[in-house]
DNA sequence: CTGTTGAAATTTTTT
DNA sequence: ATTTCAACAG
């Protein structure tokens, strides 16, 4: 055995034999579906690893994640492997202790977006793409369709029209699914059927106007790498590049993407995916969980690793969660297992309505604190972002902190938005959507207006000084005057970004005090984007963050987070995955909420709610907590069809529901504390400063 | 053509 | 509760 050999062993060691044999895979493409909390991570992680040891280069491999975070993630920890290896070596003497081991960082990772974006801006000449694109977020994509629709008369028609965000969705569908309009109308959006050729006329609109906008919207990334593919040269010099492709979360790519992984490996080559079919939750996003049931069928010399042992979470939540589960139709039979201890049975609480449940989760909460399980260490998961509403408030009564992930983002709102159109605008001027949004701010100027001073813009080949041919009504000429200045020197560069940003912030507050409510909370989150801006060596590069991989939450975007701040988590199910806790409280768990009312129409949106509250479910480590509401009082749930007596949800049967503890918040003993797992390290308690507090 | 007002419709998950 | 649309006044 050589002695890299023999480092390598030690470095396995820690694995499973599934797991061994998933990370030193030769032959053919791999198929690992992992089970929650099989390790997935770490086996992606050791792969990465055990490929750079084994002599393949880092920047020939692309590893494709769902967020910019699980790809940092696993890099980090690819890393840390690397660096053991190499240390093992030195202290056994053989090592060439003079030069560092390989590192992870020069490996291509990161969502299929921005690996898109990088990879168009350097070879998209090929396939008659300039360099200098910029990208649509979600919202500007809809506003642009919007405009669109506007301009094409379709907004006023005696029959409702679909709205913006129904348009994109169609459009994103058939992109996504690279399926034709007449066909996506039939299956997914039936009642937009009857707009068949006005949408075909609109989404050509569209797309050439996203064409002469030089912009791409989400959907184009795929497509256009896909494209980029296609193409002879460029196409071969990318597959040569990389010898070995990673992707993590397969159960969720879609039609396109799993396109875009074929055309890099053809026939397999130096493939490997990383998935479980019972966690596919997006098929919003057109994902088709299909991907993965016949990954087989379309790689037909593929190995297929089952990972089933779990080191997450106790038996009981697992026996729970796997009776969950086998309610499902048509999956990879796995059966999840651990060596943990038996643990305590999940509860089933009954709470008397939106505020007990909160109460009744706060007291939880505290609880488990008190025992030492910090806040961090629990999470609160529920179906939309607006079902936290309640308890967010209730929260910030008590003084407890918090951090919510999935909703509204901080680049969301409409004042960042704003900021960020000045400097796109800047960046470049042919980018109407942000023309459109900027210019109404001003006094005296409308749509209609604004649309004439972006023409004249694009005429005068982006010269921002034409506009100082528009004389505007005499009130707003000082402010037109700052801005035509403020453009001008923005499009110039000549400032660092962070006073760009500054400059702009100066001359939006006073607009921005005039157009919206509560501007305090608003200027704060300006001044937190000029801190962001600092860090940003270039414009392009900052604006190009902000649309593919924009901060989760506003905690992420004030820099690092104070080391021992202590806060809880919230999140919506699609933003948990992935995660684990400690402790986890899965609230309103009622037919209409999960499944949710919009999903019940087809049998696989039924499927789907029940594999996200298979999600869910398996996101607990030690104790896991279902709670329902039986009574709404607030008018979103009566829309939700149920009169204010909301029903347990579909997916808890009695046959299932023998695998949890009933309870009910009227009939809790107060005394019902949970037992403490780990010794307790810290007295500062949280119920303490919540007692101060009245 | 802009800005305001009131009525009506719509309400998930996210790169 | 929020967003979108139509109608109307300046």
């Amino acid at each position: 055995m050589t002695a890299v050999s023999v480092r390598l062993e030690g470095i396995l060691e820690s694995l499973n034999p599934q797991q061994r044999q998933a990370v030193t895979h030769t032959a053919g493409p791999l198929l690992i579906v992992a089970g929650a909390g099989t390790g997935k991570t770490a086996t992606l992680a050791h792969r990465v690893a055990w490929l750079i040891a084994g002599g393949v280069e880092p920047s020939h491999i692309l590893l494709l994640t769902f967020t910019r975070r699980a790809a940092a993630e696993l890099l980090h920890r690819a890393d840390l492997l690397l660096r053991r290896l190499y240390e093992l070596g030195a202290e056994q003497g053989r090592g060439d202790t003079s030069t560092p081991g390989p590192r992870s960082t020069k490996v291509w990772g990161g969502t299929f977006h921005a690996v898109a974006t990088r990879l168009l801006r350097q070879y998209g000449k090929a396939i008659g793409l300039s360099p200098d694109f910029s990208v649509l977020d979600r919202t500007d994509s809809e506003d642009l369709m919007n405009v669109v629709r506007t301009e094409l008369g379709l907004a006023k028609n005696q029959k409702r029209f679909p709205k913006k965000g129904a348009c994109m969705d169609i459009y994103s569908w058939c992109v996504n699914a690279r399926d034709g309009l007449e066909n996506a109308l039939a299956t997914h959006f039936k009642w937009c059927a009857p707009w068949h050729a006005e949408l075909k006329q609109l989404f050509e609109a569209y797309v050439d106007r996203k064409e002469a906008m030089n912009v791409l919207d989400y959907d184009d990334l795929l497509l256009f790498w896909h494209g980029l593919l296609g193409h002879e040269q460029a196409g071969e010099h990318i597959r040569r590049q990389f010898q070995c492709v990673l992707v993590d979360e397969y159960q969720d790519t879609n039609r396109l993407q799993a396109e875009i992984i074929y055309r890099l490996c053809p026939e397999g080559r130096g493939l490997t995916v990383v998935g479980d079919d019972a966690q596919s939750i997006y098929s919003f996003r057109a994902a088709t969980v299909r991907n993965i049931l016949e990954f087989p069928k379309h790689y037909p010399d593929a190995t297929v690793i089952t990972l089933e042992k779990n080191y997450r979470s106790t038996m009981a939540i697992l026996q729970a969660a796997n009776k969950v589960i086998s309610q499902a139709r048509e999956r990879f039979t796995k059966n999840l297992w651990s060596d943990r201890k038996q643990g305590q049975r999940p509860w089933v609480v009954y709470c008397e309505d939106d505020y007990d449940q909160a109460n009744f989760v706060i007291e939880r909460i505290l609880a488990h604190r008190e025992s030492g399980i910090d806040l961090r260490r629990q999470a609160v998961l529920f179906r939309a972002s607006y079902h936290s509403m309640a308890l967010e408030a209730e929260l910030s009564r008590r003084d407890i902190p918090f951090h919510k992930y999935g909703g509204l983002k901080f680049v969301e709102t409409a004042h960042v938005k704003d900021l960020l159109a000045f400097l796109r605008l800047a960046e470049n001027p042919k980018d109407l959507v942000s023309g459109i949004r900027i210019l109404p701010l001003l006094p005296g100027i409308g749509p209609a207006k604004a649309r004439k001073l972006m023409d004249q813009l694009v005429q005068a080949e982006g010269k921002f000084a034409v506009w100082r041919t528009w004389t505007p009504p005499c009130e707003a000429a000082q402010t037109w005057k700052e801005l035509v200045d403020l453009m001008e020197s923005l499009a110039s560069g000549s400032q660092p970004l962070s006073s760009q940003v500054h400059q702009v912030r100066v001359f939006y507050a006073p607009l921005l005090e005039a157009n919206y409510d509560y501007p305090q909370g608003r200027l704060r989150d300006l001044e937190q984007l000029e801190i962001i801006a600092s860090r940003y060596r270039n414009r392009q590069q900052m604006l190009l963050d902000m649309a593919i991989d924009p901060p989760s939450s506003t905690q992420d975007l004030a820099g690092k987070p104070v080391q021992d701040d202590d806060y809880l988590v919230l999140s919506t199910i699609h933003s948990a995955k992935g995660l684990e806790w400690d402790a986890v409280y899965v609230i309103h768990a009622t037919d209409g909420n999960i499944p949710s009312d919009m999903a019940t129409g087809s049998a696989e949106g039924v499927e789907e709610e029940l594999r996200l509250f298979y999600v869910a479910l398996t996101r607990a480590k030690s104790w896991l907590y279902v709670t329902v509401p039986t009574r709404y009082y607030t008018s979103w749930s009566s829309y939700h069809g149920q009169f204010g007596l909301p029903q347990l949800t579909r997916f808890l049967p009695d046959s299932v529901l023998q695998s949890f503890e009933i309870r009910n918040t009227a009939l809790l003993d107060d005394d019902q504390t949970p037992e403490p797992e780990l010794s307790i390290g810290s007295t500062r308690t949280v119920r303490q400063r919540t007692k101060n507090f009245f």
